[in-house]
DNA sequence: TGTTAGCACTCAAAAACAACGAGTGCTAAC
DNA sequence: GTTAGCACTCGTTGTTTTTGAGTGCTAACA
């Protein structure tokens, strides 16, 4: 499609434009691509590359900057691999080091290292219970009123909310109740649990009304609205770019990082596994239509628990990006799997 | 100090310059609050506030608007209490009726509310171990080698965290041990457990170095490092507000918010209680020394639960902030005695 | 003695204008 | 097929002008 000659010259284009945010003239591809060639013929190439939709003009006068299709064309065959620097491995391996006490921990920090090295903002989904099976349940006691019920799955999260007793209910009913509940659900993904199974243990068990529909509604909450935690990191990244240097696109952006829907949305991980790349338009929102998106799901024993991804401008590190998150997936997958 | 007239034109002003972000000239004055007067003889009047520290002006040809002092003054001595409307009151009880499912979910959603009623950056930090009393400690298996340690506190909340069981452990023992321990440190503020006391137990108890050892490490960790957790609200808020037009503005905030010392540091809870203003320079980072902030520490019986803040220009709608405040904090309280 | 109309003055912001220069497309020569 | 040369475009930058909101001062008035 394209010959070797374009395709080097949309190369130096787009990273040159990756790099300096500024349109790009011929002059400075003759400079910078040790090609041989001059500003001139440059011109006639760069001439054909717009009218193929590659490049576009900002005004006359100015040089030409890559369209979304050049991205696309750049991630899918002209971008190389290129390996992380030791260096930011050995960041990554340190920052880890003292940031693994418990999963939320991990995708916490795992939001802010991406953001700071990529330079834009990153998002991290936890998939919880969705996935997550029932192990089993648990109530620690506090009081004579109230108690913790903790929910232990089989991903090795752990969920709790306080329920309160009914009066004079010893905790031995309630360890029962537990071990009953326990082994009704034992296995079951938790947002499968639907009202007949409630009903089911309900008829088996449990006399008092009252207790019975807070343990209703908790698991039922545990199950629905907890089902995604969301991990944002490095709101601040983004202002050093400059297509933010505007606070109304800010807004824009944030509005929708805000949105827990919206990002659970945006990040509705796909089923096929690796890297997935949206550019521009490809985005599910009218706000981002500018920005492109580097997005990874991972798996632990081929279940997904989650999906991080790094949101930025059209104009991203492709590079970078991906191979940053292609070391710290496998990296995850790693800590979680020792966990 | 200051006759009546005075106060009463600083105080239009300042009101005005809270609502419109413009200086505020004399005319505006004679025309907004019918004090039957001239342009002329107020001109007087904000000549002499001028003159006694109250207004500024940004220029000549300007109006002028409030001093830190100003504020300070209004705060402290002109502000009326100002009941919320009872829209206002009907929000924040809807808003909390369906977002209390566990303390985590409350600290978040105050923040978020927060934010949309001030709108400004609003942070909740929950102080956690520092003040929370250690109550019991349970192991909640999960297979051969990895079981879940929770430690339960007197305020009802569960911290938890992985840890790996010695080969050939049986649970029997785990109970035990987390027997033991809990009796060991019963009543204790998490942070008081000292090297010392983990000595004793281990004396006392443990054979296993490596599980002692990771022991040890989880519950100093819980102890230090996760002994406040920080919620934040509505980066997007500040968006509107004109003083944040500027991204360089908005960058120097942002590296606040994002650095947790630093939040902890600005809200390091004072003993009294009551809601505390810190306008500009007194707010302890310079990057925020054009900024107000209010803030609110939360208790339980007593003890210091967490605090929670509101931070904006210091041409911030006081009246506002300090009432919805208000309301939350009583709110608050209440919801977590019921805890 | 306090209040006010009148007026000259100030100065930031907006508008209008000029000069610059990076970059292009086209033509003609190599 | 490549390239030097040149006229042309148009956003950016800098300068000047205009505008108008607001002030301080003075003198007159109640």
């Amino acid at each position: 499609m394209l010959n070797d000659r374009k395709k080097k010259i949309l190369q130096i284009i787009i990273e040159d434009y990756i790099s300096t945010a500024e349109p790009v003239g011929s002059r400075t591809i003759a400079r910078k691509g040790d090609l041989g060639l001059s500003p001139a013929t440059i011109r006639n190439e760069m001439s054909d590359l717009e009218l193929l939709g590659f490049l576009e003009q900002p005004h006359t006068s100015a040089g030409r900057i890559p369209s979304a299709q050049a991205y696309r064309f750049y991630v899918d065959s002209l971008i190389e691999p290129g390996l992380l620097t030791d260096n930011d491995m050995a960041l990554i391996d340190g920052w880890y080091s003292e940031r693994k006490r418990n999963i939320d921990e991990i995708f916490h920090s795992t939001a802010k290292i991406l953001s700071r090295m990529t330079h834009n903002v990153s998002m991290v989904v936890a998939n919880k219970s969705s996935t997550a099976k029932f192990r089993y349940l648990k109530f620690l006691p506090l009081d004579k009123n109230k108690a913790i019920m903790c929910i232990v799955t089989d991903n090795g999260s752990i969920d709790n909310c306080l329920v309160k007793i009914p009066l004079g209910m010893q905790h031995e009913e309630l360890e029962y109740l537990a071990g009953r509940i326990s082994k009704q659900f034992e296995g079951k993904a938790l947002n499968e649990i639907d009202e007949k199974e409630f009903a089911g243990v309900y008829k088996n068990i449990s006399q008092d009304k009252t207790l019975f529909a807070s343990l209703t509604k908790a698991i039922r909450n545990l199950a629905n609205n907890n089902e995604q935690k969301i991990f944002l990191g490095g709101a601040k990244q983004i202002l050093n770019q400059p297509e933010f240097r505007d606070v109304e696109r800010v807004k824009e952006l944030l509005s929708i990082l805000e949105e827990e829907k919206m990002v659970k949305d945006l990040l509705s991980a796909e089923g096929d596994s690796g890297l997935k790349v949206t550019i521009g338009t490809e985005n599910a929102f009218t706000g981002i239509h500018d920005c492109s998106m580097v997005q990874a799901t991972y798996r632990l024993n081929g279940e997904i628990v989650g999906t991080m991804a790094v949101l930025g401008p059209t104009r991203m590190e492709y590079g970078k990006v991906i191979s940053v998150m292609d070391y710290l997936h496998k990296y995850l997958e790693t800590i979680l799997k020792n966990k």
